[in-house]
RNA sequence: CGGGGUGUAGCGCAGCUGGAAGCGCACCGCGUUUGGGACGCGGGGGUCGGCGGUUCAAGUCCGCCCACCCCGACCA
């Protein structure tokens, strides 16, 4: 590494999380101008959070199937909002073998028009209702300024594409979604999220309603971890996805949309990381625990490595990671695991050995704090509980710091001071044009109306309209 | 697209008024080391972003082009 440090947190953010990523062999960039390529560890990570959702899909009926990544251009322009949305960040294929297709193809930047294509031509009858399909892929979308992990060019993800013969069902989905991304992220990632219905101006282009879950990075900025959308009749009428009911009368379905992606690792490093590296939830880690033997001479060294061997069968419950690297201090060792986020080191030197002992340190407690020397019988069940510890604290951290940084500002000078450094809930009108203004004068929008609503009504914290919501107002990512 | 900046070894950079391409880290070999980022010795690695011009001579001066980064309007 040409430099050892990482730049803090305080005093370059930003600067902070491009070289994490970096160093932390999460991600690099991509010869083409805004991918990435999510490297092995990152990768490791992604399948965690992956599996932790996909358990959860197939827990309430759904099945993953594979769609197409060329997308007939015409598909795109069948609904309206959804291609004013979407025209300017398409890639378009307009050769193939060399010869200029008939018809351009866009590459998918999300695949609601070419599922509604074929849910019209599979869905006939009330009796082949719901469709519950996920897919797991990747989709692009010509981005202009991006960022590793949190915006990219092409980005990995999971988005479920459901149909369902009432509104109601339709509505309860969305809703059962966005749970799910919350329990993901608040129980597996240790982000704690706001869950809430978006704005007109913010909701995907297509949606009837679209509702969110957002996190607070540790710059206080607020960054969208998830979507659910409730597409209403909107793709159904578009695509013609019709059934026939049980009175025989041709019915529209209702749709519905949602995404999670490999931005959240994004938010998994902004939301937990400090200034030695990464700082991953126990449940996601692609290690939870590093072994690092500590030796001199010969004799030291093979008494180390059988104690380290017998721990690890010990551990094995457990994914472990030996680092017994040849020619690198156990000091540099001791960094390179707190710069990838390993949420628990174990050391076992000479004095351990001799001890019948091991070295613990939690990563969340850097330093002497976190340091403690147990024995080695019943190492198990200490290592469980000081995995499941160290994934409350996380959250818990997480959450008293959202928890400071939510203001309830009463006027607009105040609204405009807090939204500086944190989030502000205040009543707002819903009118489009106020959120226009008061982004521009402050860089803040809404991020979302939360689900929990204290009731009552009041007047809206910019332009003094009857307000029956409170909305949840930040700069976001 | 507007404003600012940078292109020299894998990465970070130096190279002054033109005169034999360098430094740190990383990498390879050998040896000594190892409880918080080890050290010594030896080594490999370059169409100096591209094209053209000026000159006896260009990394350096001139022109054009290209790429990337940062800041502003769109987005999971």
């Amino acid at each position: 590494m040409a430099e050892e440090r990482l730049p803090s947190r305080a005093e370059n953010f930003s600067e902070w999380y491009n070289q994490l990523v970096l160093r932390a062999e999460l991600a690099d960039y991509a010869p083409v101008r805004g991918c990435m390529i999510v490297r092995p560890y990152g990768w490791a990570l992604w399948e965690n959070l992956q599996a932790a959702l996909d358990k959860r899909f197939k827990a309430t009926g759904h099945v993953n199937a594979a769609f197409p990544m060329l997308i007939p251009k015409s598909f795109l322009e069948r609904e309206k909002e959804h291609v004013e949305g979407f025209s300017p960040q398409l890639a378009v294929v307009t050769i193939g073998g060399g010869e200029v297709l008939e018809e351009p193809l866009v590459v998918r930047p999300t695949s609601e028009t070419i599922i509604g294509h074929m849910y019209a031509k599979w869905i006939k009858s009330y009796r082949d209702l719901p469709v519950l399909i996920n897919l797991w892929n990747s989709v692009l979308r010509w981005e202009i300024r991006t960022k590793l992990f949190l915006r990219t060019s092409e980005f990995f993800w999971q988005e479920g594409h459901t149909a369902h013969a009432t509104e109601e069902e339709a509505v309860h989905e969305t809703l059962q979604m966005l749970n799910i991304y919350s329990d993901v992220l608040e129980n597996e990632a240790a982000v704690p999220v706001v869950r809430g219905r978006k704005s007109e101006s913010e909701k995907f282009a297509g949606a009837k309603d679209s509702y969110s879950v957002e996190g607070m990075m540790g710059d206080t900025r607020a960054l969208q971890a998830a979507t659910s959308h409730n597409l209403g009749q909107n793709f159904a009428r578009a695509f013609e996805i019709r059934y026939l009911d049980r009175d025989n009368q041709q019915q529209y379905c209702w749709t519905t949309s949602w995404g999670f992606s490999t931005r959240v690792i994004g938010a998994i490093i902004m939301v937990h990381g400090d200034d030695q590296g990464l700082i991953l939830p126990p449940r996601l880690a692609p290690h939870q625990i590093v072994l690092v033997p500590i030796h001199r001479t010969d004799s030291e060294r093979s008494a180390v490595t059988e104690a380290v061997a017998r721990i690890g069968r010990q551990l094995s419950d457990f994914r472990v990671r030996l680092d017994d690297r040849d020619g690198l201090t156990p000091g540099f060792k001791f960094n390179d695991a707190e710069l990838r986020g390993v949420p628990l080191r174990i050391e076992i030197g000479p004095k351990d050995v001799a001890q019948g002992t091991a070295t613990l340190a939690r990563r969340d407690r850097p330093g002497r704090e976190g340091k403690s020397t147990v024995p080695l019988e019943g190492l198990e069940a200490k290592v469980a509980q000081t995995l499941e510890d160290i994934q409350r604290s996380l959250f818990d951290r997480a959450l008293a710091f959202q928890k400071a940084h939510t203001h309830e500002p009463r006027t607009y000078d105040e609204f405009k001071e807090v939204v500086q450094n944190g989030w502000a809930l205040a009543w707002w009108c819903g009118e489009s044009d106020c959120e226009a203004t008061v982004k521009d004068e402050t860089k803040a929008t809404t991020r979302n109306i939360p689900l929990d609503q204290p009731g009552g009504a009041g007047v809206c914290v910019h332009c003094g309209r009857p307000a029956r919501e409170r909305a949840l107002w930040a700069r976001a990512y």
